[in-house]
DNA sequence: TTTACTGCAAATAATTTGCAAAACT
DNA sequence: AGTTTTGCAAATTATTTGCAGTAAA
């Protein structure tokens, strides 16, 4: 398990306190190897242990969202997804109808990201972004307008 | 007024009642011009006669959009912002620190559709993209890392 | 007159917060 | 020891829902 020592090594370098509870919760985001939930993070964390707080998940996410360590996700559906910095940059497409999410090739929005740099100063966070639309698997099931 | 009345008359034709409240919605969202929540239309409806309910903005809003009068987009705030389909495309830049949203164009977004399509089958819905990143005025206020 | 639509109030669901107790360093 | 961090429970915020009454058609 190299990769959570990564990021415990960087709390306790920003001089954060390691407690079992935050060291469990890096654990989880760094092996899930995916983005996922306070929640899945939560149960995960307690069924390890029992003894944890749903607020000390969404506290310590916190944290390491605000040191650069983890990335968070709106993806649409009315929760945050977790990543770890270390999961490497792409786009999440997000299906309407039925909520599955597809990685995209970061690579195609490297001319937007420029672009908007260009003509409005802007300087966008591309590495994790949600483009709403239908997925292939959905597109049949649709009504042709 | 004659967008509203466009709206108003394509309700009226998928056989649905127009009731005044519906109708001041409708132009609430047709006259703003912009991108407007729930709670704004409510605020601007009831400052007219008192008479409704949040509940009834919620529904209309979900039956505008269903019958693809309305679009809607969410900008990570934690609202849905409503626009009239009159409205033509753009996306929105969300700068993370200000909360500031500008519109951009979105034409620049056209080879990233085309691409979605080869490649992934994936129809995106662009027309009302929110894009996370920080704008031009906050660029000075962030600590270069 | 029929039944779609609205108002009200209570229910959700994810996330946040205040505060006293617990535990890193 | 001293301050950070946690647990708990209550608060928040945006949105949804059940149901009985109201009003378009």
């Amino acid at each position: 398990m190299p990769h959570c020592h990564t990021l415990i090594a960087a709390l306790r370098r920003s001089g954060y306190r390691l407690t079992p509870q935050r060291e469990m919760i890096v654990e989880a985001i760094a092996h899930a190897g995916r983005h996922i939930t306070a929640e899945e993070i939560f149960e995960q964390v307690r069924s390890r242990t029992g003894a944890v707080n749903i607020a000390t998940i969404y506290r310590t996410l916190d944290l390491l969202v605000e040191l650069g360590l983890v990335s968070c996700t709106d993806l649409g559906d009315g929760k945050i997804w977790y990543a770890s910095s270390h999961h490497g940059p792409h786009c999440h497409l997000v299906c309407r109808y039925c909520g599955c999410v597809t990685e995209a090739d970061y690579a195609l929005l490297i001319p937007i990201d420029e672009r908007l740099r260009e003509q409005y100063g802007f300087v966008a966070d591309l590495h994790h972004l949600a483009i709403p639309g239908v997925c292939a698997a959905c597109q049949s099931k649709t009504n042709p307008r």
